[in-house]
DNA sequence: TATTGTTATACTCTATAACTATA
DNA sequence: TATAGTTATAGAGTATAACAATA
């Protein structure tokens, strides 16, 4: 049997990714990454990232809430809280104050200028948010954050 | 005036995430935990990460893709795609052969027992999809994604 | 004995600057 | 002059082990 020549290589011109966008997790991931993104660029004026934004919120919704709490909610290891929580403790956004029947817990708590600096963000993050969701009507949006949930609830 | 006593701090029982939950960002993200972790778990067998799967997949798909189309495809660095690169051909999941006609670039390539790996590793992709979205209907599963590469494209 | 908060530490992921060879 | 691939490197994010104080 003679030996085939091999065919030539062709170029790619057009990647096809129609294979990965029929995964839910390359688009969860994909959309993720474009609204964290956007997320970086309009907080950098107040000074947070996603989870500082989050840990603020959190604190403001839940005056009191524990270091440990915040931890189980947002499912980030408690070493890497402390150090977070020291920055918003150095940076006067929040503070420490005994919880009132655990000895080895603290609640956390807002102080005026971190009540100030969530509001404004809050209200940032809804416009993000908005720019992100553009091309979504209302009731897209609602749909989708419900269909995320059923994911990850 | 007289100076109020604060009111004594009272402990949180249940953490509110109402706000968090009305961010699509927040939800997208924690999604996307969630089924990347299932993905780290199901994968391993494979030695496949996300990104390594998404690799050797568009390969697969796009034979001759060099490694700027990659990049630019899922959004990578090419700094950060050279070891995975070097690791796959170690592997002998993957060759590199000249591109066509551009003698800056090479075409990638799946090798035999790359095109086995990934017909497997999709198969898992595959069930590990189905049981991250196993409580949406295969109508919901489909509108999930089109309105999150909405977000994204 | 278990849990809260903490320190130290390591590993992964991601980003930037600068180089080479080709276009 | 611009682009593909590469090297070196730094920063951010995330994980585990172990400890003191308290439950």
């Amino acid at each position: 049997m003679a030996t085939r020549k091999p065919a030539p290589d062709t170029a790619v011109e057009q990647v096809d990714t129609s294979y990965l966008e029929g995964l839910v997790g390359y688009n969860a991931r994909r959309a993720t990454l474009v609204i964290v993104d956007a997320f970086l660029r309009n907080m950098a004026v107040y000074g947070l990232k996603p989870v500082e934004f989050s840990v603020l919120s959190l604190i403001a919704h839940n005056p009191g809430i524990t270091s440990r709490q915040l931890c189980s909610t947002l499912n980030i290891q408690p070493p890497n809280l402390v150090g977070m929580i020291n920055q918003l403790q150095r940076r006067e956004l929040i503070t420490r104050r005994p919880h009132p029947h655990d000895g080895r817990a603290m609640g956390l708590h807002l102080t005026p200028a971190g009540r100030k600096l969530v509001k404004q963000a809050e209200l940032t993050a809804s416009e993000l948010e908005d720019a992100a969701t553009a091309r979504l009507s209302p009731a897209e949006r609602k749909t989708l954050m419900q269909l995320l949930r059923k994911i990850y609830i």
